[in-house]
DNA sequence: CGGAATCCAGATGGATACTG
DNA sequence: CAGTATCCATCTGGATTCCG
């Protein structure tokens, strides 16, 4: 049977280490969640939705997710112009582990705020 | 009934933001796969694990870690000096969600690299 | 051995102004 | 509206050195 070459993302040059770092990130997070939750989405309804969000950094992950297959961009030829993103298919498959970490951090910030308490009163 | 106070990700000033933060992020999934799978580590094993990872940013990972109750440290009174971690029980309910990022990683680097070949060569 | 401290280059990210 | 371009402050992270 044919073999597939073995990537793995703790070795320091494997090309796997590059899309970890994309997909495991803050930003990339919440705009998977919202997307997979939503669908179709304009910039700025994405840019509300994202609280917070610079369009600059906005703009730079959803480049760099188009890059990577997991976003397509829909540019409509309108004044004022409309631009839509949504989830590819291979981007749909990082809905639910994404989610998954957004939820844990609001499902555990009780426990991780006490934690952090407890550490700062020990330490300086 | 009793009621939890809500906690949104998307909310800018929200603290569940700030443990996103962490857990999303490529060091933190790296380490944590590696922790749970191979349980108590010493620093200098996951430092040789997790390759190209320098010791500074290895030690503040891991303090961060340790911070917010994901990971406990344990200093043994010898010389020379070991120094081992480990998953908490909160840190292995992480396990599974960053492993899982980790393969993806791995399992999928072959279609990103693809993409990422068209998008270069339609754009500059 | 497992850090802490220091130094420093480069990446990141916000604010602002401008454009199709 | 959805960017792009520019400027600039801050943060990140590597390399090195030193210590218990």
């Amino acid at each position: 049977m044919s073999q597939m070459p073995d990537f793995s993302v703790l070795a320091a040059t494997c090309p796997s280490r590059t899309s970890l770092a994309r997909i495991a990130n803050k930003w990339t997070a919440m705009v998977v969640s919202v997307l997979g939750n939503n669908g179709l989405m304009r910039f700025g309804d994405l840019r509300t939705r994202l609280d917070g969000i610079s369009g600059k950094v906005l703009t730079e992950t959803l480049r760099d997710l188009e890059r990577d297959g997991l976003v397509t961009r829909h540019v409509h030829a309108e004044i004022p112009p409309r631009v839509e993103y949504e989830l590819t298919p291979l981007g749909f498959t990082l809905h639910a582990p994404l989610l998954a970490l957004c939820t844990w951090a609001e499902e555990h910030i009780t426990e991780v705020l006490a934690s952090r308490e407890r550490y700062d009163v020990r330490n300086g």
